[in-house]
RNA sequence: GCCGGGGUGGCGGAAUGGGUAUACGCAGGGGACUUAAAAUCCCCCGGGAGCAAUCCCAUGCGGGUUCGAAUCCCGCCCCCGGCACCA
């Protein structure tokens, strides 16, 4: 139907033209003034790339889109939006690359942020290139080392010794959260535990306050259940039950309990004993139980075999057995130790403790279910009411009491299998007959007037170990000195910058290549000027990641990290878009690192992220995309064929955002012809513009109700419904071949431009426009007079089943409606010779007569 | 095992304060234009029966509530993701 007066649709053309203006413009890229000045300030933010060699992958431009079409619409409406983006270029991942391919990351990072720079220009995105990060710059990493001394001095970064996952491949440790089902997440070896001195943030102190939170931070369900998991709080309570080893006489010691002493927990070495501890006069084992009403039930105790209290406690005769078995768990990787169908293993002693309820004296043994990262690392065992308890004094043959009666149940009720459901309390002195519940609370409380109890809340979240014995990282900023100790490196001598190196190869010795480099880790002692030694250690990529969205738009500033005024006005950030695969990494340590930074000061506020919201995965052929099954998307030849606009339209119509979508080679035709026939159309328009234009209420009405839908979806991350809106009134527009008049196609431009930015803006300069459609808040205006509907199409049931539809004035009155449908041949068949005992009326919906 | 999310045509997916299931798009079929092809445009497109009007069946499975259920309730099955010997 197209008169064919205008130039056909080339993406290429209209694309590149934009993308030039835009930068000429510098329509996107902000002064700090600009920043400064902001009335209305929306910071849009999206999770920075890894620079590869690869370049660009469809999941990185479809979570970029996602967030570019939201960022564009902000600016539609109005709003004053600032988007940066950066490179996230130091890490184990960028080292193994450079090293398979034998170039230094030095030189290969600068080429891959070139080509990433390229194609992110290419997909249209509304960056702010003003204000981009790159991690590996000394002028960013100066900032990170900052970082940690602040939290060093605030004592939240600490050297200890401790169990930490080792990945013999990447030959270095490993944070717990990049251990995945005992496995490297990186390059999926299966992990070893050893005991390293490392540097571990505290973010276990901030457990609380980072699931609390989560109460009015506005996140994707997922990801807030994600975290929750992970930081795992449980309530309960720390049981001390006294060591009553063969050897060591109890007598003279009248009532065991007036002179109890506890061992507490030190929470950065792990049980406090053996050498270093003085030995207690009446020492106690604490637990940590769930399930203090089951304590009666408690026949045995188990230590996790790393306890050090396990030197301490084993009696002579019980060694040997001892120490063979503690090697042989320390043997164990992380998956074959934690399988749970594997057969209860363990060994006793040779110790004793009381039971503090029924003063009875009970075995003490160590066995490797018990993990000594949890709790106090020993456990009462209650093998009637906990299946590994069960299990384990079925393998050893310890006595197995009921103290717990379920329904139907009583005090002598054989137990099969442990009973973990609720009842009431049997066996249990003086507490018999309470129900779980109450005598959780009960026996805390009497257990406690004896010095042996105190309620507790326990979490599984660990502190984050963020040393690397690895080369592309920054530089821990510390300096080992015999004199003083550990000395920070003064803020004024920062960056510790990382020294070139051609031999940065990892190897096996737990220390970092910079180890190896004499001239550059011996120094001088900043404290006592004496021979001071460099920390040769990097720090963890997700450090430098935990903090990039704070510096974007400080980054005009060199002499602070974070500028007040605009870190004031723009932070925290309005929305932010990401994978989920970060929900308990970079969104956890984001999160702490700002809580932790707005504690020492720094911060006004302790939650970064507003609102976040998890992107869907997308698939192809149903299967996730990767190299070896040879489904990867290339990009590049789809933006040459279709255009970048095209691409990003099809993208986001695939399915909804937040859920992903499966991708079909052919699918973006249907995307790339709604362009084509939006150029016609509004070219058409343009050219019989001096026609004038011709109201079609028809159209304008739906004009007005896509208005509404539209803008109800977008801002939601509705897209592929909101698209499928445009798509609809396009098609009504063009209906029958109709020639469409200005009026209605130029509300259509600002709707489409968030997603497909060049047309639209091409389209709305043909439209006699001088400035950008992103200017001056171009978002139509939805009147609902205009959208209102003056007829509408109402369903006829008969019992419930359709027999027809009628067509009548909105707001059509009962009787009336009754009338039409009577009319309607099938409807009066289906009552012909039938009773009508009741009529459903739903206004403007639908008419069920329910016949006898 | 626990916690999220999901299961609708050949495919991606619409529709959940219950009210015309399958919008929008892909793929497929038919037609127009063309010397031809591409592009474009028009029509058809869940399954079954029927010349047709129309009827029956269908939203993972089995029950229930209701005039009416993809949507609510009860009991299951399957897929994706998180946690998992966490006491």
């Amino acid at each position: 139907m197209s008169n064919h007066r205008h130039t056909p649709y080339s993406a290429a053309e209209v694309e590149r033209k934009w993308q030039d203006q835009w930068e000429r413009r510098g329509s996107n890229a902000y002064t700090r003034e600009q920043l400064a000045a902001a009335r209305d300030p929306y910071y849009n933010l999206m999770m920075f790339p890894y620079p590869s060699a690869e370049g660009l992958h469809v999941g990185n431009i479809y979570a970029f889109t996602g967030a570019d079409v939201h960022a564009r619409y902000q600016r539609l409406r109005g709003k004053d939006v600032f988007q940066p983006i950066g490179f996230d270029a130091f890490g184990i991942h960028s080292e193994n690359f450079a090293l398979k391919v034998g170039i230094h990351p030095m030189d290969l990072i600068p080429r891959n942020v070139a080509n990433f720079t390229r194609q992110l220009r290419r997909i249209g995105g509304m960056f702010d290139w003003n204000h981009t990060v790159d991690t590996t710059d000394p002028a960013y990493y100066r900032w990170t080392q900052w970082i940690f001394l602040q939290l060093l001095k605030a004592g939240l970064a600490v050297r200890k010794k401790a169990p930490v996952n080792w990945c013999p491949s990447c030959k270095t440790v490993l944070a717990n959260e990049q251990v995945i089902q005992g496995r490297c997440e990186r390059c999926d070896s299966l992990v070893e535990p050893r005991s390293i001195a490392q540097w571990f943030f505290k973010i276990s102190d901030f457990a609380e306050r980072l699931l609390e939170n989560h109460r009015f931070i506005d996140w994707s369900e997922s990801t807030r259940k994600a975290q929750i998991n992970w930081i795992g709080r449980s309530e309960g309570a720390e049981l001390a039950f006294p060591v009553v080893t063969p050897w060591q006489a109890l007598e003279g010691v009248a009532d065991p309990f007036a002179e109890l002493t506890r061992i507490w927990r030190d929470s950065s070495t792990g049980i406090a004993a053996g050498e270093d501890a003085p030995v207690p006069q009446l020492p106690c084992v604490p637990v940590y139980t769930t399930r203090p009403d089951t304590v009666f039930g408690a026949t045995y105790m188990v230590l996790a075999p790393e306890n050090p209290l396990v030197d301490w406690i084993t009696t002579p005769d019980q060694r040997a057995e001892v120490d063979a078995y503690r090697s042989s768990v320390a043997q164990l990787d992380l998956v074959s130790r934690q399988k749970i169908e594997k057969t209860k293993t363990g060994v006793f002693t040779g110790a004793y403790c009381l039971n503090p309820a029924t003063e009875a004296r009970i075995p003490v043994w160590i066995a490797d279910y018990v993990l000594m990262g949890y709790g106090t690392g020993a456990i009462m065992a209650v093998p009637g009411h906990d299946e590994r308890d069960f299990d384990f004094a079925h393998e050893f043959d310890l006595p197995i009491p009921r103290v717990i009666a379920g329904p139907g149940q009583d005090a002598s009720t054989p137990l099969t299998e442990a009973f973990t459901g609720d009842g009431t309390l049997v066996n249990s002195g003086q507490f018999d007959g309470l129900t779980v519940e109450e005598g959780i609370v009960q026996i805390v409380e009497w257990l406690a007037e004896k010095g042996a109890a105190e309620s507790q809340v326990n979490y599984r979240l660990n502190d984050w170990c963020i040393s690397r014995q690895r080369y592309w990282g920054p530089p821990i900023p510390v300096i080992y000195c015999e004199e003083c100790g550990v000395a920070p490196v003064p803020e004024d001598d920062l960056p510790v910058v990382l020294p070139r190196i051609e031999d940065f190869k990892p190897d096996d010795t737990g220390v970092s290549p910079l180890a190896r480099v004499v001239e550059w880790y011996r120094t001088v002692c900043p404290s006592c000027g004496g021979e001071g030694r460099r920390e040769t250690d990097v720090s963890d990529t997700f450090l430098d990641s935990s903090w990039y969205f704070l510096r974007y738009p400080s980054t005009d500033r060199s002499d602070v990290p974070l500028d007040p005024e605009l870190t004031g006005s723009w932070l925290p950030v309005d929305c932010y878009i990401g994978g989920n695969e970060h929900a308990v990494l970079h969104l956890m340590y984001a999160r702490f690192i700002t809580m932790a930074l707005h504690d020492l000061g720094h911060l006004d506020f302790e939650e970064p992220f507003s609102k976040f919201r998890a992107h869907g995965l997308i698939v192809r052929g149903g299967a996730k995309m990767s190299k070896s099954r040879g489904n990867v998307i290339v990009p590049d030849p789809i933006i040459e064929e279709y255009g970048a606009d095209a691409f990003r339209l099809y993208l986001m119509f695939l399915g909804p955002f937040e859920e992903g979508g499966d991708y079909r080679d052919e699918g973006i035709h249907g995307p790339f012809g709604f362009l084509n026939r939006l150029w016609d159309a509004v070219l058409t328009a343009v050219d019989r513009d001096h026609e004038g234009p011709r109201p079609d209420p028809e159209v304008e009405r739906k004009l007005h109700q896509t208005i509404q839908q539209v803008t109800g979806q977008v801002p939601e991350l509705q897209y592929n419904t909101a698209i499928a809106a445009l798509m609809e009134y396009l098609n009504q527009v063009r209906a029958g071949g109709r020639t469409p008049c200005r009026a209605e196609v130029e509300p259509l431009i600002p709707m489409v431009a968030p997603f497909a930015p060049h047309i639209a803006e091409e389209l709305w300069s043909r439209l006699g426009h001088v400035d950008s459609v992103f200017e001056g808040g171009n978002w139509p205006e939805f009147d609902p007079e205009k959208a209102r509907h003056v007829s509408v199409t109402m369903a006829v049931q008969v019992s419930g089943k359709l027999r027809g539809t009628i067509l009548g004035p909105v707001g059509m009155s009962q009787e009336r409606a009754e009338a039409l449908a009577r009319e309607e041949e099938n409807v009066a068949r289906h009552l012909e010779g039938k009773e009508i005992r009741k009529v459903v009326f739903v206004p403007d919906r639908l008419l069920n007569f329910v016949v006898g």
